[in-house]
DNA sequence: AATGAATGAGACTTCATTCAT
DNA sequence: AATGAATGAAGTCTCATTCAT
């Protein structure tokens, strides 16, 4: 038999990274409570031997793709606050954030609560958060003091939350003058 | 077969009360994830067959659950700030709601953050993330104007959020001042 | 307490027939396979335990029901053949059973072959069959011979279920020219 | 642990074909409302897990069975009719069919019974008595015409089913005599 | 290295029936 | 006479994991 007849061993080089982003996409639809190998591996078509050779378990494979979750939006984040280029400019990232990178996307939503949750009952989660948090209130810090950067980044969470968990209150010119307030406050 | 050894049927009216204050037992413990009747049956001592006699499937089960757990927050809540004086008793008072309400007691921010999971996913479970928001902000607007109140409010949550999940960062000390200094820009 | 505030002691007397007609409707929808006490009890508008107090078992209930059905269609059966008044008419009458009676209504062919089942494997039922073919042959003897109203029986027994459980063959000329000859052979 | 202890898991082949017997055998004993995973896998002696492991869901294990068991009896029926070698020994045939392959076999008569009643609600089984009256009605087509043929094909079951389900009338020189005149009618 | 086959455990839910009233 | 409450048994189906290849 040819080489080439042979099928190649690694036929599938990006097959792994293909599972935990279909993960994400599977814990947004279902949350982790209904995700399962069986549908990862239906969605990302593949085998479902191959997610526990790939995972050995459910929550190695949840720590990957939170992890990668976490660094992805804390990505943006600091993107936004490296556009700043003063003071004002930065309480304008902080407001954009707000208003388009959360309460914008349901997907990013859903998902952040889901590794919330998990980070309330796992320490090794716990890390996950820790580190996205850390890196959130650094990028505050290239425009704020450490303890206003940090009041600032406690805020933002706190309006994202209120923002999609109440029904009622969503207002974005309230969220602007808020922010505005404690900024200034705080500096 | 005498009365006494016939086991009773119907002596048991705060049944259903049980299986609710187990229910949230079981999700502190496992998650909603890894909660079901078996364990909550096995946890309240009741036959299997009596929980779906009781509720008819799991979501009527958790909604009941979370709302009641919601009730008892929000009420705590409104203890703290009913018991204040004026404004600056009342800031003492969230102050406390932060460091011994919610730091101090991990079963409440496991539920919380299970709740906020289903919330950010099922309007239903908006419903009542809604409805407890409103509570406290009601409370808060004991002390404070609206606007005043809803911002702070989003302070408590972030602060909270960030203290819980943020394995690094819990300085009291910081909490206390980033507080006061937001409620001093806004009132 | 007047009396006219008191609940009548038998307020549904019609109950019991509801049951049985209900029953029929279930069976109908979901088969006997499917057909429970609660979905019954739930399509009728009664208590669960209202069932149980009328029909100590479900066969009991199925028997009554089956009953009632074979002595509904067989009284449309006679009716049709009744209606005749020689041997050309009843063999019109013979046809239009076929095309009109079974053909035309869902709801009597899954009646029928639910009985049939049961039938094939009880003898109880087979008792409700046996009166109902009887009845059938008895009516076409009003116009041809015993033995040729067995044949003719079976042919229209034949013809309608192939009619309804062949999507290919249904084709009423086809019928009619059957019957014609058959009936012609025989007389 | 030694290997002849361990259990052996990949051994069985012929599996999935032993599920479909068994389902027959058990439809046979207790119909189809009564046939369960359960009940099948423990007469077929096999795990509960393999059962849907092979077949997903109920339904698809029922089309399975019933279309091996009308490939069996249709493939009786053309034995039958190949065996003929004239119209007169065709007559036979079909008297023999009726006579000795329906009205001597319970389980066949059951299970015929059993997959009408679904073909009769369920368009998928109606696929399946579809194909299997085109077959007869093709093995009828070596000695008669079309037309005759689906008429035949028709009074043999219809005298079928009487003969099965009517307890009192059961005369095989009546059966004799009635296709004997029906065929002379049609050819 | 990679995967189809297999399975025991457990998930939710429906059910007939019993019991106390 | 009539029914709400209750439950043990069984239903279908999903699952993580293991094993042989």
């Amino acid at each position: 038999m040819s080489p080439s007849e042979r099928r190649p061993r690694r036929n599938d080089p990006e097959r792994r990274d293909r599972i935990i982003d279909t993960c994400l996409d599977v814990i947004a639809e279902v949350g982790v409570a209904g995700a399962s190998y069986r549908k990862i591996a239906a969605a990302a078509d593949i085998p479902l031997g191959s997610m526990t050779y790939h995972f050995i378990n459910m929550d190695s494979l949840l720590e990957e793709a939170f992890t990668r979750f976490a660094e992805e939006v804390a990505g943006r984040f600091e993107c936004r606050m490296r556009g700043a280029t003063d003071a004002e400019s930065a309480c304008e990232a902080v407001i954009a954030i707000i208003r388009d990178d959360v309460f914008g996307d349901q997907r990013d939503l859903v998902l952040t609560h889901e590794l919330y949750t998990l980070s309330a009952r796992n320490e090794i989660f716990r890390g996950i958060t820790s580190t996205w948090m850390a890196r959130s209130r650094a990028a505050l810090e290239l425009y704020f003091e450490p303890e206003a950067a940090h009041t600032i980044d406690a805020l933002i969470e706190g309006l994202t939350i209120h923002g999609a968990l109440d029904v009622k209150h969503r207002d974005f010119d309230e969220v602007d003058r808020a922010v505005r307030k404690v900024i200034a406050a705080l500096t």
